[in-house]
DNA sequence: ACGCGGTGATACCCGACGGGTATGACAGGG
DNA sequence: CCCTGTCATACCCGTCGGGTATCACCGCGT
């Protein structure tokens, strides 16, 4: 009577992303009047109108939003759910498969520490198999979160801890990263100030979860991108010290002496119970 | 093909709880074998071997432990999603329902500071009605989890506060309850040894998630209960400094020297998107 | 003004599957 | 030894989820 369905919930959840039926119904691999039967099977059963239907599209009411966040965050629980149980599978019986440990980290960042990380977890005895899961900017937090990785490395203040169990391993400032040949590179020291109004030189934007706030600077989707725009003289960005360690011939870093700091944090999903995963953890904050 | 529905989290939660198919299936008002064949369906769809049937019972496996406490959480998910989507419907109409907010605070604790909050609160122009939902001793968590709760007054070191965002409120120290004619009640100061090692009084043990960890003294389940047990003369409590506000003619509190403080947060769920709940977090915090 | 395209809703049918009842296989205890 | 209690199997049935065909409605073009 008052359960949703995992069902019910992708299919909302399809519905309320694409704000289409036809389209919603195409992405489900099924046809579009059982998906329209089944959303309103459930405005029914939550007794609750969740979709404003115009003759031209769809929008969502007050509670269709709720729904959606927390819609999403069910299906992630769920899909975590069966993903860590079938990794858990025949682990319990002795000569079993490895434990194993899914490690997500941002591509290119932290790469010495991580390195750091792996040689000494390695190191440590009866220590699991880790899989390194490069990904993109955001991506850390939704892998915890649907069980596609079960431990992350993040940094603030670009990834949110909300949620999550973390423990803070370094912190580094950041500096700007110039062309090579640009007036100010030769500056011993420069503010944000000073870099965000550079009228030559735009400010590179990184997408923060999926979207790219407004301004004129170009979208940044990977370092590689990142790097050569830099060198081409089209952008400058702010990175953390760490960067240095991927500096092009054309590029140069100068230090900034008000950005926020970058701190690196190791984190995991509340309430692991993992021996591997604690192992994994004691190793990271002993660096 | 890859996805639990909700049905197969509820019936292999009660399965794993009971530990027995007949007694699960009765407690989710169906016949046994139609259970037993869901079970095996679940297994055979994640490949993995949840339950050891010994014909006597059944017990879990590694895989089956890892999937009772994410299903546990996934399950909490979809109810907290169908909970607050009902809360939200009709709320975006204009004149529609007045925003609502659900407030979980641990019976009989701090009282003076949920007044003061309430009374603040409510003489804030566009102030949500709150609703005050009083529990048991550590039953904040599970409230919020599942969407019962918006918001909850939550105290450490009793209460977890991971996977919640939270902010700090009030620090207090605590004291020891005894009753008034016992021989320690005459001194000034008191450390948590003098009042474990009490020959004649046990010390009270407070149940934590559900359970009771062993030793000699009463297992509380309430405040009344403790009062009047220590008023008998039978049995010795640490509690915090506000509990001075129902102390009883026959009780005597003695401050406690080396006693952790218990910090009061106010606490909710990651994400939360709420006018009403903002509202709530920002008047607290300026008490 | 009229027809056309595109939206979501309705009508109807069918097969899959979730659930019930009856029964079996098997172990432990009086 | 049978009786009890456990979970698994066999079989039946009704519900309901999904497909196809079609409708009702609106905006827009000519």
């Amino acid at each position: 009577m008052d359960t949703l369905e995992t069902r019910e919930l992708r299919y909302f959840v399809a519905v309320a992303e694409e704000l289409h039926f036809g389209r919603a119904a195409e992405r489900l691999g099924m046809a579009q009047p059982p998906l329209s039967r089944a959303i309103q099977q459930l405005e029914r059963r939550l007794g609750v109108c969740l979709l404003e239907r115009n003759r031209r599209g769809v929008r969502l009411t007050g509670a269709g939003e709720v729904l959606l966040q927390e819609g999403r965050a069910a299906l992630d629980a769920t899909a975590a759910a069966a993903r860590r149980t079938r990794r858990a599978g025949g682990a319990d019986s002795p000569g079993g498969p490895r434990d194993q440990l899914v490690l997500a980290v941002k591509a290119a960042a932290s790469h010495d520490l991580l390195r750091k990380l792996l040689d000494a977890y390695a190191a440590e005895p009866g220590s699991a198999e880790v899989e390194v899961l490069l990904c993109g900017m955001c991506e850390q937090e939704e892998l915890l979160r649907d069980g596609r990785a079960d431990v992350a490395l993040m940094h603030t203040p670009w990834n949110s801890l909300a949620g999550f169990d973390s423990e803070a391993l370094t912190t580094e400032g950041q500096v700007a990263l110039l062309p090579a040949g640009h007036p100010l590179a030769a500056r011993e020291a420069l503010s944000l100030a000073d870099v965000r109004d550079v009228p030559d030189l735009p400010l590179a934007r990184w997408p923060s979860h999926g979207t790219y706030a407004p301004g004129p600077g170009p979208e940044i989707h990977n370092q590689t991108q990142l790097a050569q725009l830099i060198a081409l003289g089209r952008t400058v960005a702010v990175v953390p010290d760490s960067a240095r360690s991927w500096l092009w011939a054309e590029h140069a870093a100068v230090p900034l002496t008000d950005a926020p700091p970058v701190v690196t944090h190791i984190a995991w999903p509340v309430h692991s119970r993992s021996v591997a995963l604690a192992g994994l953890i004691r190793t990271a904050a002993r660096l």
